[in-house]
DNA sequence: GTCTATAAGCAGATAGAC
DNA sequence: GTCTATCTGCTTATAGAC
């Protein structure tokens, strides 16, 4: 169920996003619907995000945290992520969230959101051999690149960045400092 | 007008923004604002598009085609997307109506306008020396990075990442392929 | 062109029966 | 927990006087 509302505020953004909307994906009634979330819209956006969250720690960071080389751990980050996005065609919730018009009410799971993914990838690069702040830097910019493609790919309406983004986020985030 | 129109939209997002909020922007009651944009909202945003379309040409890539060295034109380029976007602080319009319900009602002057961008950054990147494959690669990588940066900034409330986005990119967008 | 007034509908949210 | 009915306020949009 908060995965349908996740679906839902991907696409229409939670501004976008009606409590008929809401109500339809969900196939609950109003009154349903405050009885979950008693504080309403704003309350259902948190626990999508906290759903989010617990999602990105299963699928993604723990993964990471387990064995294999760093390289094949890269892979399997990017394939996920390629997956979650469908290629470039999803957009993502955080972004979605952070263009909301009560985006400050979301401020505390956006940032730690954000910085979970970032601290996850700069792990793996340290892992790697990386020196500290090269890993650092690359993980903010495979976050960036990540949004950056969404957002070019849904304006364009060309899955094809997203597809080249994730190719070379692949090749070079672990690539050594002289090669680069 | 279509300035201030465009810092709303930038600011709450074209669903966000209703007509109140349009009509105290603008300083114009409900009555002018339908006698100036007949189809409503959603012509506001076409024109605001447009207004944005506009802009870009005079401000962005007229300069780009003009005199000064590539690397010149590049640093230009940049301080002015520096400057317009106030370091990562204000997001861009393209990306808040890609974001929007209507979306599809915007598609193509938000194609238009992205590709625009990543084909004048493609001629400078051809201007300079580099292979046309290479130079399309990087244009469309820089426009990634600098909308996913804005997005990030927005998440973490950091505009650090912005910055040293531009910088990068000021520094790698003309390298010679084989520094990188 | 801008004003006042208002339509028609949808938004988010609630009450109380069952 | 879910239903029906409803409230209030705001939404986009229009009509007609000035």
């Amino acid at each position: 169920m908060l995965g349908r509302l996740m679906d839902l505020f991907r696409e229409k953004g939670f501004d976008g996003a009606s409590l008929s909307d809401i109500s339809e994906s969900t196939g609950l009634g109003r009154s349903s619907l405050y009885h979950y979330f008693p504080k309403g819209k704003e309350e259902i956006a948190i626990q999508v995000l906290a759903h989010l969250e617990d999602e990105l720690e299963r699928a993604l960071f723990e993964p990471m945290r387990s064995s294999g080389s760093p390289g094949q751990k890269l892979d399997r980050m990017l394939d996920t992520i390629d997956h979650f996005y469908e290629g470039g065609k999803k957009a993502c919730l955080l972004e979605r969230l952070c263009a909301s018009v009560d985006a400050r009410r979301f401020r505390r799971p956006l940032d730690r959101a954000f910085k979970r993914w970032i601290d996850a990838v700069e792990a793996l690069g340290v892992e790697s051999g990386l020196p500290r702040a090269v890993a650092r830097l690359r993980a903010e910019d495979l976050v960036v690149r990540i949004e950056g493609a969404l957002v070019v790919c849904a304006g364009t309406n060309d899955t094809s960045v997203f597809a080249r983004t994730i190719r070379d986020l692949r090749d070079n985030v672990l690539a050594p400092v002289s090669r680069r």
